[in-house]
DNA sequence: GCTTGACTTTATACCGGCTACAGGGCCTGC
DNA sequence: GCAGGCCCTGTAGCCGGTATAAAGTCAAGC
């Protein structure tokens, strides 16, 4: 098949196809007498393989790690158990972030209604206010 | 002051500043005659609110409209508050996909122990089997 | 006066994971 | 023979910085 089928089989863009070749994570295809890509079945499982990493917000360097350990079934699969690891730690700690920082944005939400002027606007205020108590961190001198 | 020390007192690298500069959220300051960039204290209470906006995660070009609104102070916020809540829920729908992301990462952790081989490795078998299911979510032919 | 070292300047390239565009070639159907 | 759709390569852009190079400036110490 050519690559705008495996694109479309896979659920991707022609060009994500040619940049995933380019990155090493899928194999360059034989070519047809006129230069066109041409893929087989096991283009596609690789792809979809890939797509499916993706979908688990993997990086790219992680996933061409996991189809290099791949390929040696009787090495130790530690390596792929930790990648996961790290990255579950990773995901873990910007979803909480990502909590906190929800909770800053509702109580900055809460400090303004509409129908105010931006002299009188509360968040505006509150933006300012916040900034002014945030000197670097590393240097607060009046602490301690 | 220099560039060195606003960058120190707001916590941010020099390179920073610069960018910053000239990415329009920050007023070129005046030069010394040998060329070097004299600031004042409005500069470093501008660096800390850009700082404070980008801690809440605002984009850049938020931040750079925030600081346009600012200077009308008798306009409608009605924007302001508009741009809050935007972010807020970006912030939010992020935060629940990474949650969901979180259990799946947590329920293909949960399918190897450490020890494994690659050829048995259930996180490997895991990703390959779930990457079969994923075709094309807009043309599943089976389907219906 | 000369050197050292810390600071500054501009310009340019890099990161990830695509996405878009330009300028061409190929192939099929009418 | 030509229109339209597919394909090719190469390049640039997105975001929010970060890193590098090569050069200029300045204060302190000898």
């Amino acid at each position: 098949m050519r690559i705008g089928e495996l694109a479309r089989r896979a659920g991707v863009d022609v060009q994500t196809v040619r940049y995933y070749e380019r990155e090493g994570l899928l194999d360059a295809p034989a070519r047809t007498p006129s230069g066109y890509r041409a893929y087989g079945p096991a283009h596609l499982e690789r792809l979809r393989f890939v797509r499916h990493c993706r979908s688990l917000d993997m990086a790219l360097a992680d996933i061409r790690r996991v189809l290099a350990l791949a390929r040696e079934a009787s090495v130790a699969c530690d390596e792929v158990n930790q990648l996961v690891e790290a990255h579950l730690a990773r995901v873990r700690a910007r979803r909480q972030a990502l909590e906190r920082l929800e909770q800053q944005l509702e109580a900055l939400r809460a400090q303004c209604a509409n129908g105010q002027r931006i002299a009188g606007c509360g968040i505006l205020q509150e933006l300012i206010h916040a900034a002014q108590g945030e000197a670097c961190a590393c240097h607060v001198e009046g602490a301690r």
